[in-house]
RNA sequence: GGGGCCGUAGCUCAAUUGGUUAGAGUACCGGACUGUCGAUCCGGAGGUUGCGGGUUCAAGUCCCGUCGGCCUCGCCA
């Protein structure tokens, strides 16, 4: 080795002994006489001291010492002396009177700085990856990210779990997210996809006789990205044999312990909250509402059509309803033209027309369209919110289908500027009891809502055919802070069952075979009754980091237009390689 | 595919209503200084205002197009 210590390592307990520190230069102050660095490694800083007095060789060597240099310094561990002690290091007591110096390697001048606080616009970033990689958030992200992923290993193989590979070239399937394709040399004209998961394969595991299945696995998704989502992302994917939801649920529970405990030391209370989808709907609009605050969507239809406001009345006649959310302390925080205009923008992202407000001041309501509601009736709207002097009530008077969106993005968007929670907190909740399918109206047909293999509710098997909006499915979300953290279901492993749903989604025999024929084959033979999840490993370690943002979880992340702006790829290649493939490209016009 | 925000020195930002030679901090280069830790002080260098076109006596600023980054709706079984 060529360093004895690490630069996060020495204390008090070291002064007096020798030792050898590689590093970065993290940081200098030439006093000419003195020159200290603060030498960086992924466990920290230490101070390397470079005195005249003590080692007048190598003092200009030190003086030429810039950012990001290369070094390796010995020497021995001093006390800095109780007025210099630095709090802000770990290694602050002590510096390191270097004796000898070594240039590994100079740095070019670094486009920013790793060891400041002012960021670079991120495209700088992510072209600069190795030396956005230095600074500490994104160090710990990857420490947290090998966190997970090893307490997540050592808990399914205590479980009695095995981890299993599945194929990365696989065969597409149209149902779903695009596929990523791949060409291939040996059979002209036919492509491989890369996984949107591994779905079927763990599924047909089950039929193998594994039982007991997880993996990490690298998952593809040709769409289009957000804040939260890649083009390729980790599962921690899971599957089991003879087991009903509750079964996978307390599992997952189990495992979520584990790592809260493993990464935070903390206890998590289980088991977590089991919510029907249909009560998150209605009391937060959405299907993975951030329980860490309250603000309830609350209904005032009935008051709302006695009122004399045309639009609500409107609303409520036409089979719509009038719902609100109540801002807590928020009446002066935002004006009439902050309302009209950023929150109103909001929801109108969701198709809501509009957004009705008033401002509770001196136990009344105030605002332009007070006058259309009586005295009684704003009694009664204050007594529905639990209204208190200085809250905002904010309505939208529209169809669920908008209204509980855009309520639901209010929701969260006031949360989030009204800080009404602890955003270290980890709220954990499952969602159960989904619709198995939704109406597809542009398609005029109905939809998976999880996918075409999830099971359904015994007692709701009739309704198949009967109702299929009312049919529950045996599927579940776990919900945290917001973000879907983990989605599953129970197979069908009841042929009859599976062609009854085939027959519900539109699917017919034939295309179910063309599309997972192997699929519905491996399951003739003995399936046993079996059901699964997966969780977003990135999410999770985002979650857990308290970031906003999963690409500062993944070490090289790609751009909103799926790009690696380190490599450079996507890239176009060599006509000899396309010919190999028997590929002809054709741009589209323009 | 739609909506929004952004692009000025290596970096982070400023530049009045369209008007003088586009400024500051930091990084970089040179100098001073034996205890700093966002070191300090003195000096220097550093600009195709993303790119292309247009309007104007005059454009960083206004208009059109385009490229790139971010947020978002659709999309993501």
């Amino acid at each position: 080795m060529l360093r004895t210590r690490t630069c996060g390592e020495l204390r008090a307990a070291h002064v007096g002994r020798a030792a050898t520190l590689c590093g970065w230069v993290d940081s200098y102050r030439d006093h000419h006489g003195v020159v200290f660095v603060d030498l960086r490694d992924r466990w920290g800083k230490t101070q390397i001291a470079f005195r005249l007095d003590l080692a007048a060789d190598i003092q200009e060597l030190a003086r030429s010492l810039r950012l990001e240099d290369v070094i390796r310094v010995t020497g021995d561990v001093a006390h800095r002396g109780e007025d210099r002690v630095n709090p802000k290091l770990e290694t602050g007591a002590v510096e390191l009177h270097a004796a000898q110096l070594e240039v590994l390697n100079r740095s070019r001048t670094p486009p920013f700085q790793p060891g400041t606080s002012e960021l670079p616009n991120e495209e700088l970033r992510l072209t600069y990856r190795f030396l956005d990689l230095r600074r500490r958030e994104l160090q710990r992200a990857l420490r947290v990210r090998h966190q997970v992923c090893k307490l997540t290993r050592d808990y399914f193989d205590s479980h009695d779990f095995l981890e299993i590979e599945t194929p990365m070239l696989g065969r597409s399937t149209p149902e779903g997210a695009r596929d990523y394709l791949v060409p291939s040399r040996v059979h002209p004209g036919s492509f491989y996809a890369l996984p949107q998961s591994p779905q079927i394969y763990k599924q047909i595991l089950m039929v193998s006789g594994c039982d007991r299945y997880f993996q990490l696995a690298r998952c593809f998704r040709d769409e289009d990205l957000r804040a939260d989502r890649q083009p390729e992302f980790t599962q921690i994917d899971v599957e089991m044999a003879f087991v009903d939801r509750d079964d996978i649920l307390d599992e997952i529970d189990g495992l979520l312990a584990h790592l809260v405990q493993g990464i935070r030391g903390e206890t998590l209370q289980l088991p977590l909250p089991r919510y029907q989808h249909r009560e998150m709907l209605e009391r937060y609009g959405s299907d993975k509402p951030d329980l860490r605050f309250g603000m309830e969507l609350v209904d005032i239809s009935g008051i709302a059509a006695a009122s004399d406001f045309g639009v609500f009345k409107t609303a409520v006649a036409s089979g719509g309803r009038v719902r609100g959310i109540r801002a807590p302390g928020a009446a002066d925080r935002y004006s009439r033209r902050m309302i009209e205009e950023d929150l109103t923008r909001i929801a109108a992202d969701f198709g809501a027309k509009g957004l009705a407000f008033f401002k509770v001041v001196g136990g009344k309501l105030e605002s332009t369209i007070a006058k259309f509601f009586s005295d009684e009736q704003r009694q009664e709207i204050l007594r529905a919110f639990g209204a208190a002097d200085g809250d905002l009530l904010l309505f939208v008077a529209a169809a669920d289908a908008v209204s509980s969106p855009a309520l639901a993005a209010l929701r969260n968007h006031l949360g989030r500027e009204l800080k009404l929670y602890d955003p270290r907190e980890l709220n954990c909740l499952w969602v159960v009891d989904f619709p198995l399918v939704t109406w597809n109206k542009d398609e005029n047909r109905w939809d998976a809502e999880h996918h075409p293999f999830c099971s359904v509710m015994p007692e709701d098997v009739p309704l198949i055919q009967s109702d299929p909006g009312k049919v529950r499915a045996l599927s579940y979300d776990l919900v945290v802070n917001g973000y879907e953290a983990a989605s599953g279901s129970i197979r069908i492993h009841d042929p009859k069952v599976q062609q009854s749903v085939f027959d519900l989604l539109g699917i017919s025999e034939e295309q179910a075979e063309a599309r997972f024929g192997f699929l519905l084959e491996a399951l003739r033979y003995g399936a046993p009754p079996h059901g699964g999840i997966a969780l977003g490993l990135d999410r999770w370690v985002m979650l857990f980091c308290g970031y906003d943002n999963i690409r500062d979880v993944i070490a090289f992340p790609k751009t909103q237009k799926a790009s690696d702006l380190l490599s450079g790829a996507p890239s176009p290649v060599d006509d000899r390689q396309l010919r190999e493939l028997s590929i002809r490209v054709e741009l589209p016009q323009g």
